[in-house]
DNA sequence: CATCAGGGCCCTG
DNA sequence: CAGGGCCCTGAT
């Protein structure tokens, strides 16, 4: 399916400072995929809110410490004040525009560890562009494969059963919902070539519905509390709702799973060594960083691969990051 | 040509 | 609580 966005209303958005509009958008670690564009100082995407679809599009026109954004929606039908007010309040949660870091910059300002980190990438948050179920469906893709197959498989699946959403000269996908996906059948699915997936697929659609599971009561849980909930969805486990709760759910306090390949990264980052456990990593990270663990790990994680986009060479890095 | 591991999870014993 | 198996594909 596709729609073109032709109506649009302009807003101007000032993130509470500093905001680092590129680092905070833009993830180098992650994958390429078909659901945004993204060009220095700007980024488009498209969202579903209470069941209509937007484009967003945001242009940078501030700087760290005095930030500006212009934020573009583009829509089909005209919305109510109240209705335009609580999306606004929804991409303001999804970039972290209100999300005061001064907290952990005086905190970790003389951090042996972290503070160069927080000179280069200053005002980098989390951002969240992709709704919690849509985070869901990226973390199934990338699991037990390699890269090139998740991005294969993910357009795929989006082609098939995404939306295809035209606006400013720009396309990007949105996720199908979980009520679509819920009654397509295995079979099917398969075709695609997404294998044992099929059935994750569909089984977590399912029972994201019979869980109830709303991401903005979520939100407001305590860290714990929202893993436990997550964990219950077929298909979560711990890997999948650490991410769901940092980068869907905005929680800074969790840091309690390393997978292999993050765990040799972090070795050489942390400790310089090709390898330490797991467990110490976790305790390491988590006895320095406390209730900022999650940010303070992001910020060391994204460096090495902004550095690897940009072409630096960093020999041992090659071989973990696989494109 | 065959074998295998890969950015987890479920299920079983 | 450890470990096998899962789809498919490119790399070896």
């Amino acid at each position: 399916m596709e729609i073109k966005l032709v109506k649009s209303r302009q807003f101007v958005i000032k993130p509470t400072a500093p905001y680092n509009f590129d680092a905070t958008l833009f993830k180098p670690s992650h994958y390429p995929d078909p659901l945004k564009v993204y060009e220095p100082g700007k980024y488009w995407f498209a969202m579903r809110f209470e069941d209509k679809i937007f484009g967003v599009k945001l242009v940078n026109c501030g700087s760290i410490d005095d930030p500006k954004v212009n934020l573009k929606l583009f829509y089909k039908e005209r919305l109510s004040s109240q209705k335009l007010k609580s999306l606004l309040d929804e991409l303001k949660f999804r970039c972290e525009f209100d999300v005061d870091l001064s907290e952990f910059y005086d905190k970790f300002a003389n951090d042996r560890v972290l503070s160069p980190f927080l000179r280069r990438w200053r005002g980098m948050h989390e951002s969240h562009t992709l709704d919690l179920y849509g985070l869901l469906m990226i973390c199934i893709f990338l699991q037990n494969t390699v890269i090139r197959r998740t991005v294969q498989m993910t357009r795929a699946m989006l082609e098939k059963y995404g939306t295809l959403v035209k606006f400013d000269g720009r396309e990007v996908f949105v996720f199908w919902t979980p009520e679509q996906l819920a009654k397509v059948s295995e079979e099917e699915l398969r075709k695609l070539k997404v294998g044992y997936r099929a059935k994750l697929f569909i089984k977590s659609s399912r029972s994201w519905i019979a869980e109830r599971i709303n991401e903005f009561e979520l939100r407001k849980l305590q860290t714990n509390e929202a893993r436990k909930r997550l964990l219950r969805i077929y298909g979560v486990g711990p890997e999948t709702a650490r991410i769901l709760l940092t980068e869907g759910l905005g929680k800074y306090d969790i840091f309690d799973h390393v997978a292999p390949w993050q765990q040799k990264i972090l070795s050489r980052l942390l400790f310089n060594k090709p390898l330490v456990p797991a467990s110490k990593i976790i305790e390491y990270a988590n006895k320095r960083w406390d209730k900022w663990v999650a940010l303070a790990v992001h910020y060391i994680w994204e460096d090495i691969f902004w550095r690897h986009a940009r072409g630096e060479k960093i020999e041992w890095l090659d071989k973990e990051i696989r494109l």
